[in-house]
DNA sequence: GTTTGACCAATAATACAAAATTGGTCATAC
DNA sequence: GTATGACCAATTTTGTATTATTGGTCAAAC
């Protein structure tokens, strides 16, 4: 359905300009004409390409979403020690952490998104994108890689508040404070892994496969939603 | 040094009556008229015991406080299976959360804070009521309480940000999508207990000693900061 | 000796007009 | 067929004059 290369060269360098803007000075005070300049075309060259600035930032979530799943997928690849919620834990915080505009998706940051929020908040998206939805801790507790005794919900809600915590601490503990953040997200993996894995240390292999899905599937939902509004 | 009471009468009547209406239209904009009226007295009133708005909030902040520290005695005594990270992080978190000033102060919450935030993030009293700073985690440690192979630094600013996620998250996920709090509470607690105490489950009878004393120093500490603004 | 509330200077909220900016278009140029 | 930037309606920002509110005081009342 689609073409192998998602967005044009051109595409491309107005999403780069975007993402570099917006993440700086945020979706209201960016204007059209300085994403523009910043790609080096004109205005009206922009929308040959999306329809309105929302539609354009829209793409950008899209764009800069798969970049943060490449991302993860590399450091997930790259690592010996995945397959465990251990891995993926660390490896999808660290990943978000390093995308200014996913970061502040995940942690509504009004001063980025802006006059966004409603579209971005109207419709269920944000929720389906969210992980370790009560869906996953249900699907890795099949797979025994979380203990069964614990409750869905009350786990997803736990591993929701550590992953905000994560996210939004530097408000409270400024970054110059704050320990090197992989050497926390080992760490915090490490517990999570001792706190959460059954007795015996649990199926990594079968825990590797639900995660393979996951990713997969969310690259098929980013990919879908996409679609809906291009 | 101070007297058996620590406030008299008509000064808890104000406090209760600043707390009430600042706890819900914040600092800014509660104004002396309003607790005054609130406390069924004048405003000069007020200022027969408090030099200024801002004193007052001061003198509120300590009588909040020591309302959570009273609470939390009162929690970790009537839990049976305290004397661990395990119920001392869940009490702690939840006796906070339980109070909407002490709450606003340990998220920086501007909307309920508001001007009042230079006095207080000015001198470093935040930062030494924050529970969990790196030497409790290395008292926890000697006491054989937390393992020690983990990193001092990075385990009390992982908890740290767990705490933040914990009194944050509802900005994300609203109150009524939460599963009850004491669950969430218990569910942290035995995840911790698992992923920080070392093997063969560590001493409860040394931790417990422990955390009597930070409580008993957090009170001292209460007192002592009081006495400085009074 | 206490308590009050009218009073005041200072600050903050409101109103509103004028100026500037912005998202989006389209006749023109390439 | 593409790309441009002058142009426009609409919105936002700025400047400002006016009004309202607030923290704090103190002479008078109790």
């Amino acid at each position: 359905m689609t073409p192998d290369k998602l967005n044009s060269d051109r595409e491309i360098r107005i999403l780069e300009a975007a993402s570099k803007l917006i993440a700086h000075y945020g979706f209201d005070k960016t204007t059209v004409s300085d994403i523009a300049e910043e790609a080096g075309i004109s205005k009206g060259a922009v929308y040959l390409h999306y329809k309105s600035k929302e539609d354009l930032f829209e793409a950008l979530i899209y764009y800069e979403g798969e970049k943060v799943l490449d991302d993860l997928l590399q450091r997930i690849d790259s690592d010996p020690d995945s397959g465990s919620i251990f891995g993926l834990y660390q490896h999808a915080i660290l990943a978000s952490i390093g995308n200014p505009l996913v970061h502040a998706l995940m942690t509504s940051d009004m001063r980025i998104i802006g006059d966004f929020t409603r579209r971005w908040s109207s419709d269920g998206r944000v929720e389906r994108y969210n992980l370790f939805r009560t869906e996953l801790v249900e699907q890795l507790q099949a797979a025994n890689v979380i203990r069964r005794d614990l409750n869905v919900d009350i786990v997803s809600y736990v591993l929701a508040l550590i992953r905000y915590g994560f996210l939004t601490i530097h408000e409270v503990i400024p970054p110059e404070k704050a320990p090197p953040l992989e050497e926390v997200g080992r760490t915090l993996g490490a517990i999570l892994e001792r706190g959460l894995a059954p007795e015996g240390g649990g199926d990594r292999q079968a825990g590797k496969k639900v995660l393979e899905n996951l990713l997969l599937m969310m690259r098929q939902m980013l990919r879908q939603d996409r679609g809906i509004t291009s």
